[in-house]
DNA sequence: GTCTCGCTAGATCGATCAATCTAGTCGCTA
DNA sequence: TAGCGACTAGATTGATCGATCTAGCGAGAC
């Protein structure tokens, strides 16, 4: 493997793309095959579980990207809380806006198909919904939050979000990502 | 149609059940119609779009549900504000916890599989969520609060609960319920 | 050189998909 | 009783599903 994006990393951001936008189950592995520009040998290959192992790598791929967009907003603690928290919310409405309601959280759809039914999919999912609360959290409790609010409001935030996300995708509207946000904001302990 | 529980309403909640906890496009129309005991020419007859309007009428079905549950709760102008909302959110706890993490929102899942795929669909989770919203806004209006911030914090609140359900079904935890509805009461303007 | 092995390649499999089809049953009206 | 429309019944269709299979390529080891 010399240097070009290889097969198994163009797999993934076939699957990752499918998935959430049309659904896990709605996608089929011929799909990405054909979207990638791989045969069938190679995705048994890198991924002998199947579909489900291109699952997992799709929601850890996922996590890592937001992992880094949440990180890129709330680490700069010279930036106040709120305006933190706007931005994100407001980043998340232009993101929808640019994708004609497309792209929203990268793992939203799969996790609410499979949360039932595929435990590997369902714990990465978790993982990846947990390493995003840290980030929040770690950055609350910078700003003197005790740690219990701190957890709360950082889970609140990606409730508030998620949530968001799925009403502004099915009205088509980014009014749910901005009275999320300011939510937020409001709920926020007093300084 | 005279008045018994009849083919159509037994397709129907079959159809909902299923795509509520499996997804729209994992549960095949044949397992509807294994459940339902009823054969391929009823569904083609009671529902000639077939599937998608299947799906239509399993949003509307939920719709409903949601919209009762909701006016139960947010009806009864005797009880506080903030008891009503910590009461959905605990209700919504408990039952996850009966369900085993199985039923929540009767069209999360499907709303987020047909967003981008479905228009008519799509459409149908649209007006639930607004219906829903109405009776919260309604109420939020009678506590005096202005046209304004009664929409946002209405909206506010389903963000939270979708997002909460997401987060709780993908963790299998009710902490995230918890934090949201604490969370929607914070962000209550001061009365 | 030639052997090995990571990987590509795609034909093929049985199962299952949503949907269509013809046939038949039942209750109502005339 | 004859006829009609609403509804039930399920066999069948072609397409597509995810997965398995054998075959071969190409670069490094020795």
């Amino acid at each position: 493997m010399p240097d070009a994006p290889p097969t198994r990393e163009r797999l993934i951001d076939a699957a990752a793309r499918n998935f959430r936008r049309r659904g896990y189950a709605a996608t089929g592995v011929k799909a990405v095959l054909r979207e990638s520009h791989a045969p069938y040998g190679s995705l048994y290959h890198h991924f002998p579980g199947g579909k489900s192992d291109l699952g997992v790598a799709a929601i850890e791929r996922g996590s890592e990207e937001y992992l880094e967009l949440t990180q890129m907003y709330f680490d700069d603690d010279d930036t106040p809380l709120d305006v933190c928290i706007e931005r994100f919310f407001l980043g998340a409405a232009d993101l929808l806006i640019a994708t004609d309601f497309e792209d929203a959280c990268p793992i939203a759809t799969i996790a609410g198909e499979i949360a039932s039914t595929d435990a590997a999919m369902r714990a990465a999912a978790g993982r990846a919904f947990e390493s995003w609360i840290a980030v929040v959290e770690a950055r609350l409790a910078r700003e003197g939050i005790t740690r219990d609010t701190a957890r709360r409001c950082a889970v609140q935030l990606f409730c508030a979000i998620e949530g968001a996300f799925l009403l502004a995708r099915t009205t088509r509207s980014t009014e749910p990502l901005l009275a999320a946000g300011a939510g937020v904001i409001a709920a926020l302990p007093a300084t």
